[in-house]
DNA sequence: GAGTGGTCTAGACCACCCG
DNA sequence: GGGTGGTCTAGACCACTCG
C-alpha cells in the first residue's frame, strides 16, 4: 500500500529511491520513471483490477495524494496523462469519472463514418451471425492468440435510415468472451463496446486501423443492395484494453456512396 | 509589451483582471480565460509572425516568465500545450524548437500510406501539371476564397519503388503561393510542405480529410497502370496554419494494392 | 559548470457543483 | 458552505546537453 518514499523537497532521503535508476546498475540502461509516471500506473491498475468501475467517480486528488503520500501536483499530472488518453473524464466542481462508453461523447470516437449532409447518428443493427470457431491463423496471430484457440465470430450489418452501409465481421478471444449470444447482441441497446465493458469486464481503449478500397464480393454487394465490385472501403481494426492487449479483430465494409470516413491529423 | 498585470498568490490586486470575466458583463457569456491560454496566444502570435522560425530556438522559459511577468509555470503549461499541438518541439538540456517539416518525425504525420510489408519509405514525386486559374466553386468554398480568386492547382503521381501509387491533386490560394512553378517543385527535395513553409512562409499544422472508396475512372487507371474501375481510395483533405485559416485543398487517389492507410484511434 | 527543460512540493486562491 | 478540479506562484532539486 505504500510503495513510494516520500520527497519532501529539502530532506535528506535519496529522491527517486524506488524509480529504478539504482536497480539498474547491471542492465546499464537509464530506466528513470518520474513519480508521478508510477502513481498513473497504480491508478491504471486500480482502474483495470476493477475497483473503480466505468461511470463511477474515483477518489478525489487530495485523497488519493495522502493515499499515495505524495502531493497533490504530482497527483494531478498523472491523472492529467491519464485524462489525456481518454481513460477517466476530469468535470470541475464533481470529481474525476472513469470513462465508459456509454456516452454519446464516447460513440463516435471509434465510428467514423459520418454522412455526407446532415447530423451524425447511430446506424440500426442486424446481428447476420454468432458463432463459436476455431481461430484462422491469421486471427490467432493478430489477437495474439494460439492457433486452435476459440474465437466467437460475429457478422453484422449496419444501416443509416435503412440503407444498409456497414457490412462487419468481427473476431473475439472465447475465453474473454464466453456466452455472447446473438440473443444478446439483439437484446443490447448502443454501442457494442458497452456491451463487452459491462457484461464482460473488458473496455476498449486504443485502436489501430488500416484501411483500403476493394470491390464488393457478391455477397457483400447483396447484403449492401450494391452491385458487384463497387468500390467499398476496407477498415481492419484491432482493438486493445488496459496493457495494450489485443481483443479484438474487425473488418469493415463501408459503403461510401453517401458517408465519409472522417480523420483529424493533428 | 506588457498586457498582463502579475498575480502574486496575496496581494491585493484582482486576478484575472485581463481574463474577461468582468469585461463580459454585458454579454453575460463568462468568457473566462486562464493566463496561461493568454501567455500561449502571445508565443502562437510570435511564431505566425515569424519572430522564430521553423527550426529556430524559442526563448528559455525562464526568459519568456521574465518577459510576460508570470512564473515560469505558467510558461510552462503554454508551452506544454504547444508542444502537444506540434507547434513546437522541445528537447530537455537544449531548450524549445520551433516545429519544421524538414523532419524525419514530422514526415509521416501526414502521409498515412504505409506498405503492406516493410519499413515505411518516401515516395518518387513526378509533376504531371502546375497552372494559376480560377478558383472552382466548390474549391473556393473549402478554401474561404471568393468565388473567381486565383488558385495554383497542381497534378503529380507518386511512386513507391517505381510503382506508381498516388495521384494527387492540390489547389492553393494563389496570394499565398505566389511564383510557384513546375520547376521549383521539381527541384525541391524534401515534402512538400517543407517548401511551402520554408519557400512561402506558410506552416501547415492540421488536416481535415475525409475519405471514401471510389472507381478509377480512365485518366487515373492510366496512371496508376492498373484497370478503369479498380476500387481507389480517395482522401479530401483541407489543411490549415495558423488561426485555423484553410490553405490547402487536396484530393488524392491511392491504390492500396499493396500499402494501406495507417489510423489509430486513440 | 552553466543553462535548459523536467519533476516535485506546498500553499493560496478561483471556478464550479451540490446540498 | 464545503468539496472538487483548475490556476498560479515560488522554490528546490534532478536529468540532460554542451562548451
Amino acid at each position: 500500500m505504500n510503495p513510494l518514499p516520500s520527497h519532501p523537497p529539502g530532506d535528506g532521503s535519496t529522491p527517486n529511491g524506488a524509480a529504478g535508476s539504482t536497480a539498474a546498475a547491471a542492465g546499464n540502461l537509464p530506466t528513470f520513471s518520474p513519480l508521478y509516471q508510477q502513481i498513473k500506473a497504480l491508478i491504471t491498475q486500480s482502474l483495470q483490477s476493477g475497483e473503480w468501475k466505468p461511470g463511477e467517480l474515483i477518489p478525489s486528488e487530495v485523497e488519493l495524494a495522502a493515499r499515495f503520500k505524495v502531493s497533490q501536483g504530482t497527483v494531478r499530472k498523472a491523472i492529467d496523462e491519464l485524462a489525456a488518453e481518454n481513460l477517466v473524464m476530469r468535470r470541475q466542481g464533481k470529481g474525476t469519472f472513469v470513462s465508459t462508453h456509454h456516452e454519446e461523447r464516447a460513440h463516435f470516437r471509434f465510428l467514423r463514418l459520418m454522412p455526407d449532409t446532415g447530423v451524425p447518428h447511430h446506424p440500426d443493427n442486424r446481428i447476420l451471425d454468432v458463432r463459436r470457431q476455431s481461430a484462422p491463423a491469421e486471427v490467432a496471430q493478430l489477437l495474439s492468440l494460439k492457433s486452435g484457440d476459440a474465437v466467437i465470430y460475429i457478422k453484422r450489418l449496419m444501416s443509416f435510415d435503412g440503407a444498409p452501409t456497414i457490412l462487419e465481421e468481427l473476431w473475439l478471444p472465447g475465453a474473454i468472451f464466453k456466452g455472447l449470444t446473438a440473443e444478446r447482441l439483439d437484446q443490447y441497446k448502443g454501442p457494442m463496446y458497452g456491451l463487452f465493458e459491462s457484461e464482460f469486464g473488458t473496455r476498449m481503449i486504443r485502436a489501430s486501423e488500416k484501411i483500403r478500397a476493394v470491390g464488393a464480393d457478391p455477397a457483400a454487394a447483396e447484403l449492401l443492395g450494391v452491385a458487384e465490385g463497387t468500390p467499398l472501403l476496407c477498415a481492419e481494426r484491432v482493438s486493445f484494453t488496459y496493457g495494450d492487449k489485443a481483443v479484438e479483430l474487425r473488418r469493415g465494409l463501408y459503403l461510401t456512396a453517401h458517408h465519409h470516413y472522417q480523420n483529424d491529423l493533428s
